[in-house]
DNA sequence: AGGGTCAGTCGCATGAACGAACTGACCGGG
DNA sequence: CCCGGTCAGTTCGTTCATGCGACTGACCCT
């Protein structure tokens, strides 16, 4: 990057980390973007206590990163869904994504892939669509499994 | 992203998460790759116990993150300096610096601004240069102080 | 000899996370 | 009607990571 002086706490990194660094934040916003959006499952699948669950679906309320919608009235349920706020976190997900199929691939070749949703190419690390060329925003991209991916568990995405 | 079924934790980005999502890791990155190598200005920078800094440094150079050169014989004194796959680690960092300054913008504008160093144009948030048009390479941008950066610290750049 | 920097280590107090149990509102079956 | 089960939490005790401050040791300068 640079090898320059430097300076300041000013920094929009700090920040956003303020935010979406604490542990469990982005692994929860990234498999709420996946749709899982209800609390038993996001705990099983993360292996977290229910309480750091609940206090981090909390935080990221405050944010405005997800919102808690109900969807059982008779024994209340509710399901966490992402904000725009949330949604354009993506493009850090996808560089996170990358750079650990890069530096810590599996055997099998990556496990998720991300799609541009309207042409289904897949997508470079620049954002790029290999396909039709389009720089992609992040709100058209969906992920798929990639060839790395757990044996049985191949649900078949509507193209 | 997605609104679909889901599975396992076979996920690149948890296991990026579990090398730099570590308190203080990213920082301490984006830092270094600042020109920020010494182990006291970290420190002061940060805010951040000595202590835990040490534990972040070692982490970080076992990871193959970072690498510790001395550059004093005498009283033994080092540097610490991005390895080519810290390097790799600026995308992650711009695309959480453009969330940041997004959500939660400076007053006067973007404290840094993403820039290629070939030609000196300013990056969008596809990394695609503004100038010159071309999509790129982590390796190939520099940062510099932009509007909302903090009084007299303009350090100036060789373009 | 005395003060200052740099790169740490050590010890203690506080805070966050883990594990496991408990709650409360429901549902479905026998 | 009682029993078991699910879902979404809350509570509690223990461990682990951080933060704060002091201390060390090797220098350097005056």
């Amino acid at each position: 990057m640079l090898d320059r002086e430097y300076d300041n706490q000013v920094c929009s990194i700090a920040r956003s980390l303020e935010v979406v660094g604490e542990r469990w934040s982005l692994l929860i916003i990234r498999n709420v973007g996946l749709g899982m959006n209800r609390f038993e499952p996001l705990r099983e699948n993360l292996g977290i206590t229910r309480s750091v669950l609940t206090t981090r679906l909390g935080t990221l309320i405050e944010y405005g990163i997800l919102e808690k919608r109900q969807y059982s009235e008779k024994p209340p349920r509710f399901e966490y869904h992402l904000t725009a706020k949330g949604r354009d976190l993506s493009p850090v997900l996808l560089q996170l994504m990358w750079w650990g199929d890069e530096y810590y691939p599996e055997p099998g070749g990556p496990p998720t892939i991300a799609v541009h949703r309207t042409c289904g190419g897949d997508l470079d690390h620049h954002m790029v669509c290999r396909k039709c060329g389009e720089s992609v925003e992040p709100d058209r991209v969906y992920m798929k499994p990639g060839p790395g991916r757990n044996k049985q568990d191949l649900p078949k995405i509507p193209a």
